[in-house]
DNA sequence: AATTAATTTAGAATGATTCTAATTACACTT
DNA sequence: AAGTGTAATTAGAATCATTCTAAATTAATT
């Protein structure tokens, strides 16, 4: 639950950069996402910050998490309705969702995929994010059947 | 605000098959989907059909809708948490959101492209459905600058 | 220590959607 | 044509994630 030092450096740096404050709440939601990659909600968050951080509020975690998005160093998963999720990965990839146990995967996509993706817009849209989202079951490889 | 031979054809074969009924309710709401493209939200389509249908009520819109893309006359598209829009163009394409008006534009893809993503699946993800969202902003191309 | 601005906090408010229970419509028997 | 049963519609209540509000806290700066 400790951030490593180059990861409070790009924290900090990132916070600075849109003249915000790396304050504790902040930073210890940041490594909760980090440490544990299963796209929490924001109530998930809040129940896993508040075993060590017992007096924060919910309405703090969802403001973290905005600044969070806003300084670039998670981003938003949204599944149909469902509550948004969190994702500390930043490469370009896609999302899997499993309709049966909800969990939702990183799928690695090239970023090839992406430029291909965005010829196919009139030229004068401009994309500032592409969110892929699969959503389908997976399958038992059961061996020996 | 009428269905063509063929679309009422279609509707109720589609009904049919998941032994659900056409009843003037879907049969209004599916009409007003299709001859209006424009990817309106449950509420709007409810203050629409009212101007024809002034009986009908949310819930009812609700339902429909529901039923609508369970058998496959139309679909769901999300954005971020805004209200789920719905969309009859059952083609392959992407949706494209523009930032600063909210408007939603279809994006013809071809099939192949859909297809070189499910390959960066693992071999037992069995994804049903592919959504692919543009967040971004339309340039004005203003001739003669 | 006083001032200021940003952040956090608790709880109320919002808004889209779903649920509930009652009514209506319709197909199928008598 | 009346009766029965099932599905669909309806109004309004309930839910739940998220946002808002206003007060309290914190931290940096004078």
């Amino acid at each position: 639950m400790q951030l490593t030092h180059a990861y409070k450096t790009i924290f900090k740096k990132a916070l600075e950069k849109s003249s915000l404050k790396p304050t504790k709440q902040r930073e210890h939601i940041f490594s909760l996402i980090l440490n544990k990659k299963d796209h929490p909600t924001a109530d998930e968050i809040f129940t896993r910050s508040r075993e060590t951080m017992p007096s924060i509020s919910l309405a703090t975690v969802y403001n973290c998490l905005e600044t969070l998005v806003e300084s670039g160093l998670i981003r938003q998963v949204n599944f149909e309705r469902e509550s948004t999720r969190y994702c500390p990965n930043l490469k370009p990839h896609a999302h899997f969702h499993c309709k049966e146990t909800g969990a939702i995967y990183d799928v690695d996509l090239p970023a090839s995929l992406f430029d291909s993706l965005k010829k196919h817009l009139p030229k004068n849209f401009e994309p500032e994010q592409i969110d892929i989202n699969f959503n389908g079951s997976i399958h038992n490889t059961n061996n020996h059947s």
